[in-house]
DNA sequence: ATTATCTATAGATCTATAGATAATGC
DNA sequence: ATTATCTATAGATCTATAGATAATGC
């Protein structure tokens, strides 16, 4: 048995090229230890972001939650912001992630789609915290900082744009021009956003399930 | 002429009842110069938090954009969290009224809806920092200030919900019931939000009048 | 010797209030 | 006399860093 990929042949890129993400200075030389680091600040900040805000967390606070003191947080971002930059990179692409994994791509473009929308909502719904977070503070960024953020989001809107794509080319879904097909992918990623941040309100009402059912019913009307 | 409204009968409540609001305690007895600073500290005030973001505003700088102390400031709110309040309450205030301004409830009911989506999100555009400003520092506001402030957002949903069932009774809309009036409702506010939090991706493709046509023609498209 | 971590603190704020002053009306 | 306003500051932080210490590998 051959090992998975493995030919002559020099390897090719990932599918996925690398995310393109901002490099962060830093005085400690071992790469890994800045990852297992890194990830330490990101874990233990998330949940003091979520519950406090960003400004009123403090740094004392985030070194504490980490496990370090305050000078050693200082050895692995450069300011405040710099943690603030990596929490909402590590959201984003946690997102991301789980939504891939529950992606499938047998079946019409339009079954991806459903799919897709019933995948995207649910993990909306499991990450609602998180998404309201990155809506908070994303303008307390860094401008550099923020176009990387807002890059992300429109990378997660993007995996919709190609469904909608792959279902206009199949005809299981009717024909889009390009514009149209990119408002209907901000339409669905808002519309899983809407659901963290107007619990409030449709919560009495809905309940995630039905939400799913209603609103992809609407979407995929718009589409046949 | 009789004077407008003169009959001998005790007037008639306003249509629309005062609006509730929190009673923020002030130590200045006249009623008139306690509206009136506060219109100064809210005008002044805005622009600083738009800029700057609420944490980063000081309540010094509050105080000198509207034209006096330190001192003076805190004998017309008690905290800052009250000026973050009284700043949400205005722009609601200010957006509900302009909506309500533009909308013509002459026609059908799907007429109706199509004219009030259209100033809707035109109110959107023109608003769009003052919106973001609310999708960014809510979750800053105490307790019951936030539900004031959600109160208010939900009253605005309300109008379109109202435009919805109009055109549902006179037929000029399909057949809805509670809940999906409901969502409907709500995926229009969001819509028009839409505009002002993605336009750094959507102020690419289309200009105001094409998000209008595109977005009302896939919502009437829904209720049809 | 080099790398990683910690302690202690410089330096700079910021909110909210107490007590003094100015303006107004009887 | 009463009401509104101002000045000055108490008291409490908070970010970021400098310099000291501990751990690691040659």
């Amino acid at each position: 048995m051959s090992p998975p990929g493995g030919s002559g042949r020099p390897k090719l890129k990932a599918l996925r090229p690398a995310e393109p993400a901002r490099d962060i200075p830093t005085a400690v030389k071992d790469p890994g230890l800045v990852a297992k680091r890194r990830r330490q600040i990101v874990d233990a900040t998330v949940q003091l972001f979520i519950n406090k805000g960003f400004h009123k967390t403090t740094t004392r606070e985030m070194a504490q939650a980490a496990g370090f003191s305050i000078g050693t947080l200082y050895e692995y971002v450069t300011s405040k912001e710099d943690v603030l930059y990596l929490v909402c990179q590590a959201i984003h692409e946690e997102m991301e992630q789980r939504l891939r994994q529950r992606i499938r791509h047998a079946g019409s473009g339009a079954q991806a789609l459903a799919g897709a929308i019933e995948a995207y909502f649910t993990v909306c719904d499991q990450m609602s915290d998180h998404i309201l977070l990155i809506y908070q503070e994303t303008k307390s960024l860094p401008a550099e900082s923020m176009r990387f953020v807002l890059a992300h989001e429109e990378r997660i809107t993007q995996i919709f744009a190609e469904l909608l794509g792959k279902g206009v080319e199949d005809f299981s879904l009717r024909p889009l021009d390009r514009d149209e097909t990119l408002l209907m992918a901000h339409n669905i990623a808002v519309l899983g956003h809407m659901w963290t941040f107007r619990r409030w309100s449709l919560g009495h009402r809905f309940t995630l399930e039905q939400y799913i059912a209603r609103q992809s019913e609407l979407i995929l009307g718009q589409l046949r």
